[in-house]
DNA sequence: CGCGACGTTGATTTGCCTCAACGATTGTGG
DNA sequence: CCACAATCGTTGAGGCAAATCAACGTCGCG
């Protein structure tokens, strides 16, 4: 098992050499070019991914086509649609990666087994849904309270060289600005 | 213990009769009046609460002073300050209420040593937080891709005449418009 | 009654969108 | 290896949505 995996288990829950050993046997590690899709509308397909390496995006895709991204994943990040899982209706979400990725994936139908089977991995699960919905509040709020260019700086200072990996049109499309007014907010940031 | 605190468990795990009256025996019973408040800032209170009667918002203040509602709670919501509780910093949440209203009250540390004891619970908190999570990811959508009059609508829509229990001026700041043009928008609607 | 809380309406200003054109860079096929 | 297209970021002009400031109407209540 990849070790940014366990360490990342082990930042939430005390683990069993045995639990670990379970955990392992629940993931499959797959590996996905740039531009390429990890899921895609209508499909039934029920996975979570944790990223070792690469970046990502997931984003929605309104009635008039536009796009609107509601998250990023780059290392040590889990992505995917809880929605699917919870109600099990076909997700309308896109996950494209951003860069060539590798991936541990988990299948939902696997998850529930192992969450019989040893409880201490809901508690994981619990904690990292709650950490979402923390780091959601925090977009919303900053939304409500903050300018657009407080929040590029925000967005910016949130993970280091980020806007680096990630092309401005997307940034912009996750701020939910133009992409002109983006560029016109970097100039006026960079005097 | 009262029904619809039961009915709301029962909705999303299976119980014993046993883990009910270990749940009833962590609850506690309060009564709030109108524009008072169950948590302010500063405060290291570790409790969620559960509506049995009542509407209450729970807002944050921003450097200039300006509100910005995070959440509103009517009959049957959960209402309290994820944060808090998991990074174990002071609370910055404002939670106060809108109607005089009668709450379950459930502290932190208890629900801890709950897990502990009946890790049905856990699964109960984390299908909590998933749904939380899923109604925040909804919001942040649909300000990406609707305009206000929508939105509006939208909430509108999201309980049977809310809109009637909660004044404009917190609707319109929830929607992270100004009171003016909330009525403007509602105004229009008439016609 | 008079005051405060709440909603409405008008006028002005500002942030942002849209459309459009134009550099800079990258990739690709001849 | 160059030519050309595609992708991406920048800049300008015009228009709309919404903020802000201000004044006013209405209702409920001490």
């Amino acid at each position: 098992m990849h070790p940014s995996i366990i360490s990342h288990l082990k930042q939430y829950i005390n683990l069993t050499e045995h639990d670990l050993q379970l955990f392992q046997s629940c993931l499959n590690s797959i590996s996905v070019d740039k531009g390429k899709f990890l899921l895609q509308p209508g499909t039934q397909v029920k996975h979570e991914y944790f990223v070792l390496k690469g970046c990502l995006k997931a984003y929605y895709l309104d009635e008039k086509g536009h796009s609107h991204i509601i998250q990023f994943a780059i290392e040590n990040w889990w992505i995917g649609d809880f929605d699917t899982f919870f109600n099990g209706i076909p997700s309308r979400l896109h996950i494209e990666t951003i860069e060539h990725s590798t991936l541990l994936s988990i299948n939902y139908n696997t998850l529930q087994q192992l969450f019989k089977t040893a409880p201490i991995f809901e508690r994981y699960f619990r904690l990292l849904t709650t950490n979402a919905f923390i780091s959601q509040r925090k977009r919303i709020l900053s939304s409500l309270e903050k300018d657009t260019k407080e929040r590029y700086v925000e967005f910016c200072e949130s993970y280091p060289n980020i806007e680096d990996r990630i092309p401005d049109y997307d940034i912009a499309n996750y701020l939910g600005v133009s992409a002109e007014r983006l560029s016109r907010i970097r100039s006026k940031l960079k005097r």
